[in-house]
RNA sequence: GCGGACGUGGUGGAACCGGUAGACACACAGGACUUAAAAUCCUGAGCUCUCUGAGCGUGUGGGUUCGAGUCCCACCGUCCGCACCA
């Protein structure tokens, strides 16, 4: 008997060479049994892996390796989201090519990718940056242009005038740039943009169809996009009021059945017509103004107070000519949403209540809240926007606010201002279109050409790609591309003139708009094989963070509805490019900071010793010996050092170790704590796996031994557990419920341990048979480990092409059930009958107990409940 | 403000469709082995009490039910997303 440790950094490089050797994980398009995509997020290439990526990976490894024992045609394939800012600055900070700089970090990661034995095919590796890749997404921006999904406009850009860069919204902190720190300008900029609007109902509705992604996801895309139902109303403004020019503000409402609650007038301080008021009035500049400097922080937004200012301008009511409404300019009014202009009805919008209460305007009652009365109904400072009765009204009078809502409509479609409607039904969305303009280098080059006669002019596609130059400097501000000495100018494609190339590149939103259909057919002349595509998508289960719930999956999901319109389809004519969605935690960890410091100065995991337990653990930096502060358990990150280095980790412990330790305990989408003692535990339960089997391949009975008919009795309990527990396993890793799987193999391996001390008719039999289930239900988490043991056990095949255990059915039921003896829902006592009892039989059981008896103190029972295989309860 | 999720031992968490709450693990305590330690193995443990028994117990308060962690109502707390969206 071996009684050595399993030494993991020295076992496991040698399986993953085997599996290379072996090429057991590249998949084929032409395998004829049924297909499992699995992806997970590709990550940045920003230099090293780190342990929120161990546990993504892990996760979709699992579920691959476990599809791969199911039998399916597995796709599990890996690439690098490579274009990006980062590179660009480190090109700045370190004087090396971005491309350089991106190539060695891929280098590096795939050697850490790989040191984790993942089951990927490394044979479709994608990396954005590589032109094999971005020709292809040229190929589709041309295509996009021609159907027109792809257009130029103008466009309000954050402006950082020291970087000389467009930013963000999320780069611009406190109105300045985070980088340079200069106050942000908003610039009017000529950008491209994708026409996501062009599907917002398509992707709003299809949501409905995604049974298997997460609720929240839905929801967050759901509001995201944000359709509304309402109406355009144009109201005709007083004459001797108006500025020249303008006889009418048109508004958009989601409540015209409120239109008799009109108070007053809103207007964006970006309207044309604030602006045309605002040149006779400095006042009213001057609020303009500030309204606009407000926009560009949100922390300001937060705590901003509803503001106006009175044009002096009067609109007239649509349906009285002789009432005059008020137009103010405010500052909760927003330019882009609707038309940029509201009329308020105080009491159904608490928003509006707070104006009209502070400039002292009109507040009618419209709509009487189901269960108050007319008479007494006040409103005081809560606007009440649910639904109800009509009320001062007139017309409207008695209707409910559905019927108000279509009474209005057809009313002011029927009334003509001018020669148009007054008002029409309007849909609105929030969602806006994809500004994809980038003014940086290291992108995927927008392949057009700016001709001074011809105007914009596709790159024809047989001079795709439109490559980066090489010989970028990195050493100034602003877009290399733009102040490259030759790289933008052109002929014009169609006149041959001398013209200028596009230097916006695009958002790398769009390299991972696709990679994962590119996936299907990495190495197709054009984007797609249509074949391929339709055999491998959509993407069976997908799994990354949270934090890619809007931007990342709607882009997606719009991008891959936009390939297939523009002639980039899959055969089978699919809209939804994945069809799971997994979201998985973030991994977090204490923090340490030195004692006193503040600014704070954190420390490495690994700079510091702690001593002692519970509430008197107490912290020194290893180095001085200075006492250290024990902080909050946060996301691990740079800023705060809270940070475990996956390599040391595998280095030390073994990927299996890291992996096991990221699927036990915390459920998958929940966060997940990175603590030494897990570490330990996880570590501790390798060599106990081992030893188990150790100890199993000298007792169990030779390979290939027939299952003796009768079975003593431990030798049945452990068949039992054996075949409970992968069914159990097999159904909690198809449900990602990872940690549930971890806990049933610590109790499977419990048993297996108590039977490996016993004796028992057959058992030898049953052992080799348990043995052989327990390291094939290891094998998807901890691989390596898994090919040891069955190694151990005497095999020289890789488990990792070993089918999944069969369940006998049979095993999964036992003759002999529990059941619990409640009297009046207290639990007393607990019986074992025979899994057929009739109820008859169990309740004179459960009456017969001497504890039942003293619970009813002589009292006959009233009642006695027999829940089949679960209950008793009798009822006194 | 709006929307959503979640509150279970010292800790992470389990509990299928309303049927034995606390599986499994971590930490802890005791024991075995050892000169000793580590490792390993065994045992214990929700809380309280008048302790061979009983009471209480899944954030709080109600309700439905023979039976509620699970369903319903109200409240409290924590976290997340969006944010003046007309």
């Amino acid at each position: 008997m071996a009684t050595e440790r399993y030494n993991a950094p020295d076992r496991e490089p040698h399986w993953q060479k085997e599996w290379e050797k072996a090429d057991i994980f590249r998949a084929s398009n032409k395998d004829l049994r049924p297909k499992c995509y699995v992806l997970e997020m590709f990550p940045y290439p920003s230099g090293r892996i780190h342990m929120g990526h161990v546990r993504n990976y892990t996760m979709g490894d699992v579920f691959a390796r476990y599809k791969r024992a199911r039998g399916f045609n597995v796709l599990h394939p890996m690439g690098w989201d490579a274009f990006g800012m980062p590179a660009e600055n480190a090109a700045m900070e370190r004087k090396t090519h971005p491309g350089t700089w991106t190539m060695a970090n891929i280098e590096t990661m795939k050697g850490q990718l790989k040191s984790m034995g993942l089951s990927l095919d490394w044979s479709r590796e994608i990396a954005t940056c590589s032109p094999d890749y971005y020709r292809h997404q040229q190929r589709i921006f041309l295509d996009l242009l021609n159907k027109g999904l792809a257009y130029r406009r103008s466009s309000k850009v954050n402006w950082d005038p020291v970087d000389m860069t467009v930013l963000a919204n999320e780069q611009v902190i406190d109105g300045r740039g985070w980088r340079s720190g200069a106050l942000v300008e908003q610039r009017e900029l000529t950008q491209w943009f994708f026409k996501i609007t062009a599907y917002s109902d398509e992707l709003l509705d299809a949501l409905g169809t995604l049974d298997k992604w997460p609720e929240k996801v839905r929801l967050m895309q759901a509001n995201w996009i944000g359709k509304s139902e309402g109406m355009l109303v144009r109201w005709a403004l007083d004459k001797k009021s108006a500025p020249k020019g303008f006889s009418e503000l048109e508004i958009y409402t989601t409540r015209p059945d409120t239109l008799f609650g009109a108070s007053f007038m809103a207007i964006a301080a970006d309207h044309p017509l604030a602006k045309a008021a605002a040149e006779k009035s400095p006042e009213l500049a001057a609020f303009c103004d500030e309204c606009r400097r407000m926009g560009t922080s949100v922390a300001d937004l937060e705590t901003a107070e509803k503001k106006g200012f009175d044009t002096g301008i009067r609109a007239i009511h649509p349906f009285d000519k002789e009432w005059k409404v008020p137009v103010y300019v405010a500052n909760f009014v927003l330019m882009d949403y609707g038309t940029g202009a509201i009329f308020a009805c105080p009491s159904g919008d608490q928003r509006d209540l707070d104006f009209a209460r502070k400039y002292h305007l009109p507040v009618v009652p419209v709509i009487l809240p189901p269960g108050e009365q007319q008479a007494t109904f006040t409103v005081g400072d809560k606007a009440f926007d649910g639904a109800g009765t009509m009320i001062n009204s007139r017309f409207l009078d008695g209707l409910t606010t559905t019927e108000a809502f279509d009474e209005v409509a057809k009313r002011l479609e029927s009334t003509k201002l001018g020669k148009k409607p007054v008002g029409e039904r309007k849909v609105n969305y929030r969602l806006r279109d994809w500004g994809i303009s980038r003014q940086r280098y290291w992108g995927c080059p927008i392949p057009v050409v700016h001709c001074d006669d011809c105007g914009v002019v596709p790159v024809p596609a047989k001079d795709l790609p439109v490559r980066l130059p090489e010989d970028a400097t990195f050493d100034k501000p602003g877009n290399p591309l733009d102040r490259h000495p030759i790289w933008k100018h052109a002929d014009c494609p169609k006149c041959g003139k001398k013209a200028r190339r596009e230097t916006d590149t695009m958002d790398t939103f769009v390299d991972s708009s696709w990679y994962y259909a590119r996936f299907t057919s990495p190495d197709a002349k054009t984007p797609l094989d249509e074949e391929a595509a339709a055999h491998w998508l959509p993407v069976d289960q997908y799994i990354g963070g949270i934090e890619h719930a809007i931007l990342h999956l709607l882009y997606s999901r719009f991008f891959f509805r936009a390939m297939a319109d523009s002639g980039h389809g899959s055969r089978s004519n699919l809209r939804e490019p994945f069809a799971a969605l997994f979201t998985q935690g973030m991994v977090t960890h204490e923090t340490y900071k030195r004692e006193g410091s503040d600014p704070a100065q954190w420390l490495l995991p690994s700079e510091i010793r702690i001593e002692g337990e519970g509430a008197s653990r107490t912290a020194t930096e290893v180095a001085t010996g200075a006492p250290v502060e024990i902080g909050d358990i946060v996301k691990m990150s740079k800023s705060k050092k809270n940070l475990v280095d996956p390599d040391d980790i595998i280095a030390h412990w073994g990927a299996d170790c890291a992996r096991w330790f990221m699927l036990s305990d915390s459920p998958p989408e929940r966060d997940v704590i990175w603590t030494e003692a897990g570490v330990q535990g996880a570590g501790r339960f390798i060599q106990r796996i081992w030893r188990i089997i150790d100890d199993l391949a000298d007792k169990a009975a030779p390979r290939g031994a027939e299952i003796p008919a009768v079975l003593g009795p431990e030798a049945l309990e452990l068949r039992r557990a054996s075949h409970k527990t992968v069914d159990a396993v097999a159904r909690n890793i198809e449900g990602l419920r990872f940690n549930v799987a971890v806990a049933g193999l610590y109790e499977y391996s419990n048993a297996l341990s108590a039977a490996l001390t016993k004796q028992s008719n057959g058992l030898d039999v049953i052992l080799r048979e348990a043995g052989e289930i327990l390291v094939k239900m290891i094998a998807p988490m901890m691989p390596h480990l898994a090919e040891e043991c069955w190694a151990r056990l005497g095999y020289n095949t890789l488990v990792a092409n070993e089918a999944w255990p069969a369940a006998d059915p049979a095993l999964l039921v036992d003759d002999q059930v529990t059941l619990a003896v409640q009297v009046n829902g207290k639990r007393r006592d607990e019986i074992v009958v025979p899994r057929t009892s009739d109820a008859k039989a169990v309740e004179a059981a459960a009456l017969a107990l001497e504890s039942v008896r003293r619970a009813l103190d002589g009292k006959a029972p009233k009642k006695v409940i027999v829940v089949p295989q679960r209950i008793v309860n009798i009822v006194a």
